[in-house]
DNA sequence: GTGTCATTTTTGATTCATTCAAAACAAGCT
DNA sequence: AGCTTGTTTTGAATGAATCAAAAATGACAC
């Protein structure tokens, strides 16, 4: 139950990208599956374990070539490494925990994709939209509120 | 009319801030009133040639000084530098063009301030919404279009 | 299966934006 | 004018990412 075959999905996925079928690509891939908001360092620590000698470098050019086949897109908030998320297509956003960068998805809140558009006249040709939320999450906000139990303020 | 007095508008901007009025600190706003959307190095550039000494790593200083006073913002697009901009306190957003890179504002599409919702029970509390619009400026459109005439696609 | 060749990985160095730290200096108060 | 604290300078250090050349490997044809 634990790799009897050799992830025939995670082969066919890479394959169906024009992508030559690695060791090192598919172990990227499974680490993407697992760390649904992975920066290239995270995959790299999550995957030394079971494929040792990996190079990080291979990490970055599996992830790029990723990226580059439509396979993971790759966000970069304000302040924090580039980090990759295998759900691409439908145009979702994210919200960053200022307290610890942790990164969760968001559905489109106005409805279907290209969910905002920009006033007309501007002279830009606009492609894409991002939105990103900044706050504080559960956990870091239960944390905080442990540090100082005096009303602060 | 070209600098008689020393900028006594900078100077009671920086004041006011609660910072020391210094030569530096004027000349990075200045820089920042010239150029709406500059990098670090850009205002570095543009005062070197008014005052001549200052380090680079004094204008990052005063950038990181203002924004943590609240006379700046900065803004980090994925995949450039630090970008300071003075219009601070309405929310507005960025076209960011993909390719020079040029940064416009963008009045807040849907209204007043914070200008999106994300979906309550996410456990986040939400501080800021941030709105990235990623496209091709006029100028940009008009330079592919002379590199291939020809209708390609 | 074996050979071949283009693609990947490795290794190691390099860039760029930014931050850290200690010493020299200057703003603004009394 | 003198003091104190905040600011600038200088120089080094960090982290993320990219570049480049050599070694290794996948996938195809045979």
């Amino acid at each position: 139950m634990l790799d009897s075959r050799p992830d025939a999905a995670a082969d066919a996925l890479i394959r169906g990208a024009g992508l030559r079928v690695t060791a090192t690509r598919v172990a990227v891939l499974e680490a993407l599956r697992a760390r649904p908001h992975a920066t290239a360092d995270a995959v790299y620590d999550g995957i030394v374990g079971i494929l040792p000698g990996t190079s990080k470098q291979s990490v970055y050019n599996a992830l790029g070539d990723f990226a580059d086949a439509g396979l993971a897109r790759r966000i970069e908030p304000a302040g924090h490494a580039g980090t990759f998320e295998l759900r691409v297509g439908d145009n979702h956003h994210h919200v960053v925990c200022t307290g610890c960068g942790r990164i969760d998805d968001v559905d489109c809140v106005v409805g279907a994709a290209p969910c905002l558009h920009m006033p007309e006249g501007s002279g830009f040709f606009i492609e894409t939209a991002e939105v990103t939320f900044w706050g504080v999450c559960s956990d870091c906000r239960a944390k905080s509120e442990a540090e100082k139990p005096r009303g602060s303020r």
